[in-house]
DNA sequence: CTAGTTAGTGATTGAGTACTAACTTTCTCG
DNA sequence: CGAGAAAGTTAGTACTCAATCACTAACTAG
């Protein structure tokens, strides 16, 4: 058994929860499944985070976080065509390598509806916030034109969908796309 | 109590799961929940369907073909801007008016992703052939340019991804869309 | 060494869940 | 009417899961 400071502990769940619940969503994932993963008893996971909801948005936003700063470092220093290139192949390399931040991205926008349905704004306002400041990346980068921005930002969202419904790379349904999306290839099981 | 014929009972329960399975998932939604919504007792959901994955699939795969329908329906007789146009509209008004579709739609996505890995690739492919559907309609619709039609679906999901995260109409992110888009509002508690 | 803090576990609980089996009610039609 | 089929229910099983409690093991400062 390795001993770990809270803080570190808090880093490996928040890195298993994002493999959890990004394949079986919210109420899929057990907090015991989690917990295995961390190598860690269920019970302590309590210890560590307030409730099961707290270790999802704790992942969630991580995720957000994640996708921001990729994209963030990759057009530091470009401008136009070039910062959009190296946006979208940084990007597409991110979900290829880490395909359960794709899906935990899914997730996020799906349980952010749910908790707004149910009263609960907190959540949903972090996630917009971290969704803006990759919005506003993506729009100086792109020399702020919100028209191409939103172009930009909807491929990204269909690359999402394509992956996660499945579609192969040699599918005829990923022509029309930026060359790099084609890339992307299938979902692992872990 | 009413009684029905069993398939107009089963038309009930796919209407009740959309709705249900739309807001908290497949895990999320017991069996319970659809069939107090029906106004039937739960097992009887068990003569209805095979088991509740049953349920979850003919609720996604309705939800397919009805966006497929709509948007089939407005384009008939329309080419060009117009059918772009009209085909958008369709939607838009869709989902406004039936919200639970677009985050049925998602739901459905995410499914996918996870049967897949669970080698379950039944489900992924009648998936993949509705959408497909929906794809080639666009397609001829919008003059057969892959790029058009692309960016024509892609816009389809930000759309999704926004009324999911629910960004209010007025907020600056809906900028740069299709301006028909905008009408799109919040999510319902149902 | 000792006292106190921090990291972690085992046992349990109470609520919920998918699904089955056996039974009852209502409709239909010769 | 009467019988079979179709629509529906009640009761129950076997199981899972988030969260709590009471406890132990390891580290650290004086």
């Amino acid at each position: 058994m390795v001993r770990m400071s809270a803080e570190e502990r808090r880093e490996s769940v928040i890195r298993a929860a994002i493999t959890e619940f990004a394949q079986r969503g919210y109420y899929g994932t057990s907090t015991e499944a989690i917990a295995k993963r961390v190598g860690v008893s269920q019970p302590y996971l309590f210890r560590l985070f307030p409730g099961k909801k707290a270790i999802f948005a704790a992942a969630s936003l991580r995720c957000v976080e994640d996708v921001r700063r990729v994209v963030e470092e990759s057009s530091k220093g470009l401008e136009g065509e070039e910062a959009v290139h190296a946006m979208a192949d940084a990007y597409v390399r991110l979900i290829t390598e880490h395909p359960e931040k794709l899906l935990m991205q899914m997730q996020t926008y799906i349980t952010v509806a749910a908790a707004e349905a149910e009263g609960d704004h907190e959540f949903g306002e972090a996630v917009r916030k971290g969704w803006m400041r990759l919005w506003d990346i993506v729009h100086v980068s792109m020399g702020a034109d919100v028209n191409e921005t939103a172009t930009f930002m909807a491929h990204g969202m269909l690359i999402n969908t394509l992956v996660a419904m499945g579609f192969p790379p040699e599918h005829r349904v990923w022509e029309g796309m930026y060359p790099e999306a084609r890339v992307t290839g299938r979902l692992e099981k872990s």
